[in-house]
DNA sequence: AAATCTGCGGCATAAAATGCCGCTGCCCTT
DNA sequence: AAGGGCAGCGGCATTTTATGCCGCAGATTT
């Protein structure tokens, strides 16, 4: 399947506003309701929208704190990569967890209560023999700028 | 303005389904249509929730590139911050910038076409002299966990 | 104990989604 | 170049949903 610049134009505009009408959708991608719906319909079935989402003011409902954590594994053979995400998938607290390249393993993003949760959570970890050899904590003061949605624009040049 | 349970339920639905009907979210939170939609608007008009989102899998659209950027400043005024905050803003692949512990420092996270053009991003941002002293760059190699939500279920144990 | 207030469910109306149908323009075949 | 087939469009009818209104019940206050 080949995306069209009206599908990227869609793919931009519910990523803007995911609970638009498909009548105005329509509009703004100027198709009437039915092929709209239709192309919205194809792109989440062939898995290009993944879902919708509300974006929540987690501040708003008491106070939270995110970490960046970069972590350095012992091992480096297929079966430590496994054990340490078999073990950070169990986490709620940990909202993304990439493989990055530079000195360090990986990198996760946690939302705790406050510190002392998130020291709680990095004590269970290290104590569970997965692996860890050492890790670093960034702890986020203030953030910006966290935009919900991709640079489709730039990417894509729509 | 108080949250109850029946609130936090709702915005722990609608983080994982933007898109569900009034109908069904009532269903859900043992509501009937009415009262269920009310909270959702006072929700969102007292700024719980920011906005909706579809999620987009940017891999499909084509290759991509994520890397979390650790920047330190030359100085650490009202101003420097100010300025270096103005000129990232204006870049459209800057999908998070962080104020983090440990010095005063920025973490940045980038989704650029390729290495080459998050070069060129990093190239223009050091030449501007809007005080970057120097930056590390973590490249994204997999992603083995990006969720879209927050642990509202942990944080307030609903 | 009475009054009041907040929040609920049910109902009616307006709006949107959704499926169907026929038309049009493009591409492929001959 | 002409004809046939096909993909994609717009319009319409039906079903589903959103939304505003009203009366009622339980809790709180006086």
């Amino acid at each position: 399947m080949k995306l069209d610049r009206i599908d990227i134009k869609i793919l931009y505009e519910l990523q803007k506003n995911g609970r638009i009408t498909n009548v105005e959708l329509a509009e703004l991608v100027n198709l009437s309701p039915s092929p709209c719906l239709m192309r919205v319909k194809k792109l989440q079935q062939e898995g290009y929208i993944e879902g919708y989402s509300a974006q929540i003011n987690i501040g708003k409902l008491g106070q939270t704190l995110t970490v960046f954590t970069e972590v350095t594994l012992k091992n480096h053979r297929q079966i430590d990569f496994a054990r340490f995400l078999a073990a950070v998938e169990k986490v709620d607290q940990v909202i993304e967890c990439h493989l990055v390249s530079g000195g360090y393993d990986y990198m996760l993003k946690f939302v705790t209560a406050g510190i002392g949760e998130y020291q709680t959570i990095m004590e269970r970890l290290t104590d569970m023999d997965i692996g860890i050899d050492k890790y670093f904590s960034f702890v986020v003061l203030k953030s910006p700028i966290v935009k919900a949605h991709m640079p489709l624009i730039s990417l894509f040049r729509v």
